[in-house]
DNA sequence: TTACTCAAGTAAACGATGTAAACTGATTAC
DNA sequence: GTAATCAGTTTACATCGTTTACTTGAGTAA
């Protein structure tokens, strides 16, 4: 009775011949989530997958949540590759005489590269970039938010280089309100850059408008007016280039 | 035995006497909502604060997306009526001779009250601005979506007080990317105004930079850089005045 | 070889969830 | 007076995350 229920497809234990690692199991959820959506990571349909049953996952995870956690840093560190290969790509493009020509071309690879995965892989950027799950509102520090942090290091890296070849005006010090010069200053420290907060203070400027526009987009929070808002986005790829000191478009 | 485990203080049938409406299914289920976030909003929850049976809740709605959705469309009207409350709040406090200051201060509380209020509520504001529930991706127009153009209302009708009162440089029609310009187009006719394309493409850019920041901040995802983004906000209604050709703060 | 230990699961169950189908008691229409 | 309709209830189903208790096979010490 229950051998004549058995599934055809999925790998059953004894075909795994081997104990499953945490990372097979991150790689399966993955695989649902992208193929059916968020609501199909069920500890069931990810153990089914793999040929286990549901309780099993406990043995490397202490809940859902933390494997979810796990997913998201996978995703974190694949995009912020992503998007790293996109930016060497526009620089080994490049052969213009003005250095400012490449850094905008290399910020607007960045840029277009974040919105073009957003919109190609909906369902984990509504896990990274939507609301947070409940419960992680407490302290706690894991692993999806030091990929997170890897991947801010991703656009961070080209922010310097923007910064320090092509440098800008930003905000003076004396400026900046007090107690937003003190955070700041406690994030370029924990950086490891001695850029001024001014600096700092723009790049999250930048980071806060890229954000809007796509998840604006990605959410679809925009169809009301726009059905098709990539013209916008270029747009806003002006206005960003603007807050560093570039031009896009590059002729004006 | 079923008599014994009555509970107590959730009205029962008999104590409400007249049939339920779907204005208090939705009113029940909103404050489960406020009270307990938004996972508290499950049928059987609702049906038990209305003294009823989850499906007797079917008998008003088709399923549990379409309450959600009536209870959006409620949240949308609500916080359009708590914003256009505060902008004329805002013009009653005005006594500035120069008009610029007093549409200055009531764009600024127009934005000020949209953070303050997404603050505060944060689960109605994932709700309606966070990723969308499955399946409305379809074509489909219903009441949300509906609340939810009258809720751009608010914010169109100010500016075009805005733009009637203190005309400020927007892109030329010209210089527009013609299928953003069609685009635009179309969208102003639906609005039933006359203005520029242009403007109305400065409206759509404002609303971009305003959902980004407050969006970025609901969900925290600031936090790995700032604790208190309140001051940055405040650059950005500089920035968002800039866009309609005021100045915030007033005094350089 | 035998006994012991431990890792990596399984099986069964609990209390949730959304939802479908069938049924019931009161109100209304004719 | 009887039929129809309204406003629910009861029961049931599949699925969910999670807990508890049990099994199984491999490695190891004596």
């Amino acid at each position: 009775m229950t051998q004549a229920a058995e599934v055809g497809d999925a790998p059953s234990r004894r075909d795994r011949l081997r104990a499953a690692t945490a990372e097979e199991i991150i790689a399966t959820a993955r695989r649902l989530l992208v193929d059916s959506g968020p609501d199909a990571i069920t500890l069931r349909a990810i153990a089914r997958e793999m040929g286990m049953t549901a309780p099993g996952l406990y043995r490397y995870f202490d809940n859902r949540d933390e494997l979810v956690r796990h997913i998201c840093a996978g995703i974190f560190t694949e995009l912020g590759a992503d998007i790293h290969q996109a930016i060497q790509a526009a620089d080994a493009m490049a052969e213009a005489p003005d250095p400012a020509v490449t850094l905008t071309a290399k910020m607007v690879a960045a840029c277009q590269e974040f919105r073009r995965w957003s919109l190609n892989h909906r369902a984990e950027f509504s896990l990274l970039f939507g609301v947070p799950l409940p419960g992680l509102d407490d302290g706690r520090y894991d692993i999806a938010d030091e990929c997170a942090l890897a991947f801010a290091g991703t656009f961070f890296t080209l922010f310097l280089e923007l910064w320090s070849k092509a440098p800008f005006p930003v905000p003076e010090a004396a400026d900046i309100d007090p107690g937003l010069a003190g955070q700041l200053t406690r994030y370029r420290d924990a950086l490891g850059t001695d850029i001024p907060v001014g600096a700092v203070l723009t790049f999250l400027r930048c980071w806060t408008v890229l954000y809007g526009a796509v998840a604006m987009e990605v959410f679809g929070h925009m169809r009301f007016a726009l059905e098709d808002p990539a013209p916008m986005f270029e747009l806003t790829l002006g206005d960003l280039a603007a807050l560093v000191g570039l031009r896009y478009p590059p002729r004006a």
